[in-house]
DNA sequence: GTAGACTTTCAGAAGTTTCTGAACTTTCAG
DNA sequence: CTGAAAGTTCAGAAACTTCTGAAAGTCTAC
């Protein structure tokens, strides 16, 4: 298996970034792999690709399963198991936010939650909450657009993509939405 | 040093999704305390309520400066450190998704952007580039999304609080702004 | 039903990160 | 100046994570 230097460097780099994004070297390669990859990959393939042992490819993959990142296909006539990663860079990504919303914020969510049911029982106690109630708000706020953000269809996508990256330009292309006769919808539910 | 039973809770909380959010489970809880602290407190308080060492502090009170997520300050006729965590949890956001960021997101971009300027030396290569583009393209148009947010203020912020969290929302607030002759700003620059 | 192709599991080795205690530096009141 | 209080650094111990090779498990074509 031969990696094309441009992707080598791409897969290196996934290894590296992977211990800042929370994911293990292996786990950040194999994902790069199959991302730029033309095609489904076997395990035995990506074994060979990145030179590690075949059990860790195995439990990569299990992670990156476990994530949704990549997809089980089988091939006529072969019974390996081959794996891509989804095509549509949206979806990815949108992937992504929900399953790390699920890791580290819905339980920290849940912890401001329960402790603001809770009747202060000093002073400082008082103001703990306070503060906790500040942070629930704001992590609920963002979360919130997230969401929001994440129901955008990939139509709606690729106009904001065409219309550059600015919020302002966000909300003018609110009033062109509802001016075109679509109500006052530029999410789709 | 005591910490109230709430605030213990919330402590040991942070402490334990420290690792999920890429800092270690002392820093976590440092932060915690401080978060929810009346006042600042210095370095002996927090060993104290940790029980930890007092060098392990004094190496988390430097990782969180470097996350620019506390403040020191001085007491009058106190040569010891005090340490706060800034009171405004907007600004904290905002600290937190630029230092994160830098670390995380650019390293990537500058890879692929460099990674783009080459001529693809196979098919598989220009497949590859095809790849690396939309990922560009993407990550791109969600830190552009960010950064704007970030611009946001904090009494515009507060607005939007008070409205709830849907993008639809956020939409019409963009009327809004405009119908009562802001011009076509809601984003402060 | 079984041989062999493919995949998973797991104990421990290797590698990495975190934490401590002791030594060191800095600061400032007297 | 001096010395005690405060803060930092760092080598190695402890804890944790990742990775491997060997063994076990599963599936399917014959």
């Amino acid at each position: 298996m031969d990696v094309s230097p441009l992707a080598q460097r791409f897969v290196s780099h996934f290894g590296e970034m992977g211990s800042r994004w929370g994911i293990n070297r292996t786990v950040g390669q194999i994902y790069a792999l199959l991302f730029v990859s033309p095609r489904p990959l076997n395990a035995d393939e990506i074994t060979a690709a990145l030179s590690v042992s075949r059990s860790n490819v195995s439990m990569g993959l299990k992670e990156l399963e476990s994530w949704r990142l990549v997809r089980l296909e089988h091939q006529p006539g072969d019974r390996r198991e081959y794996y891509r990663a989804p095509e549509d860079v949206w979806a990815i990504f949108r992937t992504l936010a929900e399953e790390r919303r699920k890791r580290e914020v819905d339980p920290t969510l849940t912890m401001l939650r329960d402790a603001l049911l809770e009747a202060p029982a000093s002073a400082d106690e008082a103001h703990a909450q306070r503060r906790m109630r500040e942070m629930h708000d704001l992590i609920e706020l963002v979360t919130g657009w997230f969401n929001d953000v994440q129901r955008l269809d990939a139509d709606t996508l690729k106009k904001l993509m065409r219309m550059g990256t600015r919020v302002q330009k966000v909300l003018e292309f609110g009033d062109k939405v509802r001016a075109l006769g679509g109500g006052a919808r530029a999410v789709k539910e």
